[in-house]
DNA sequence: AAACTTAAATGAATGAAGTTCATTTATTAG
DNA sequence: CTAATAAATGAACTTCATTCATTTAAGTTT
């Protein structure tokens, strides 16, 4: 990271050596646990510079000794947040069942941590370790499997494009298509929604599981 | 809001009846369109509202007369934006290619403003009305080709996210899988990556062709 | 032990942004 | 003519992220 090729850089990486004056009061990985703490108590909008340095006993600027911006917070959080995303599957389950498994925890997780979604999306992975190992996983998963070296990428990409589109959509009010009013001017969309209102099931979540299914029929039957 | 059922908020609406000092300065659609051109030269960071007083020859709070906020700007803009994509295939084509050149689409008018991206995916669409045209002809195109009601909404919200997430992808750094430093900690990732680099296409274009296929691909079936 | 060096915290200051409000302006209705 | 009203103004407010000169407290060096 801080050696050569351009990465995240590291601001004054503590290298422990000379003054600091209370016991070990900050670090990145303290930083980090203590907004995700934040996050979960209060919200992404309680997430200020100035917030997180008063739970953490410190001052705003303090917290720029060790991180470079918000941004690289969110990322640092970020990577905290892609512990809960569960691959246990690729190990030892077939393919498609660890995939499935592994894109609703993934969607779980962030559809919690939808202001990431933007973050993420955007972000080099090699500045975040354990959604690399993520990664890892995923792409041994499909190599174990006999897919082609150039479809892999191409494949993990797609399915995460959707679970991000899914948890964003996940947050989104019941009541989006609500066009009751406009009903006359929209006769198969108001009747579409009707239709699927009477079911008495979560759109989003329909549209997760019915996706989750065809894309990964046809990215399955694509292959062989 | 203040009526009953919940549609946007029209903020002291315009009633045309007395005073204005110049003629017409300000409405609802010149700030709209105002606002996408000042996006269009300088991008979404330039789009305060300040900045965009000013190409309106006009003070920032003024624009507070006609818009209730930054949020509801945004929407404005997110109507316009839906102009410029594609339903011209569900009145003459066969669902499977009109859903496919609507989704291309799609993705490129939303890779210029992933801004907008976390807007729409949590807007009421009943106050879009370019926004709501482009979903009933949607849904008429499915309902034309004989799908299930309940199943048009999922169906359409699955294309959605899936194309929402790819918008996102289509605009991230061309390296973001740039793992050659940590090749040796994730093999089969970086093997992956490799390959896929090898090939000489876009990861982010493969992903969205081979991820739109697949998805089409499964919910055609599913259907039969 | 005194002097030097250095990581790290402080707190005040900056600047950008969205938003509010009392006031003014100019037009139209009665 | 007068009253009512929509709409623009400009100053003020608030909330953030971020910067900077300064201070604090530990090690290190001589």
């Amino acid at each position: 990271m801080e050696t050569s090729a351009g990465a995240a850089k590291t601001p004054a990486a503590p290298r422990r050596k000379a003054g600091r004056p209370r016991g070990e009061l900050l670090s990145r990985s303290k930083i980090g646990t203590a907004a995700l703490d934040l996050v979960g108590e209060k919200g992404y909008d309680a997430l200020t510079m100035s917030a997180l340095a008063r739970t953490l006993g410190v001052s705003a600027s303090a917290l720029y000794n060790h991180v470079e911006s918000k941004q690289e917070l969110l990322q640092l959080i970020q990577d905290l947040v892609m512990d809960g995303v569960d691959c246990s599957g690729f190990a030892t389950r077939p393919l498609e069942e660890a995939l499935r498994s592994w894109a609703v925890s993934y969607r779980d997780v962030f559809a919690r941590h939808t202001p990431l979604v933007p973050v993420i999306a955007v972000l080099q992975v090699s500045g975040s370790p354990r959604t690399l190992q993520m990664y890892e996983e995923v792409a041994a998963g499909f190599a174990r499997a006999g897919w082609d070296g150039p479809r892999i990428i191409p494949a993990i990409v797609a399915l995460e494009s959707f679970i991000f589109g899914s948890a964003m959509d996940a947050v989104a009010p019941k009541d989006i298509f609500e066009v009751r009013s406009v009903a006359d001017e929209v006769p198969a969309f108001s009747a579409a929604v009707d239709s699927q209102r009477a079911t008495g099931h979560d759109a989003a979540q329909d549209a997760f599981s019915y996706g989750l299914d065809a894309l990964l029929r046809g990215l399955l039957a694509g292959r062989a």
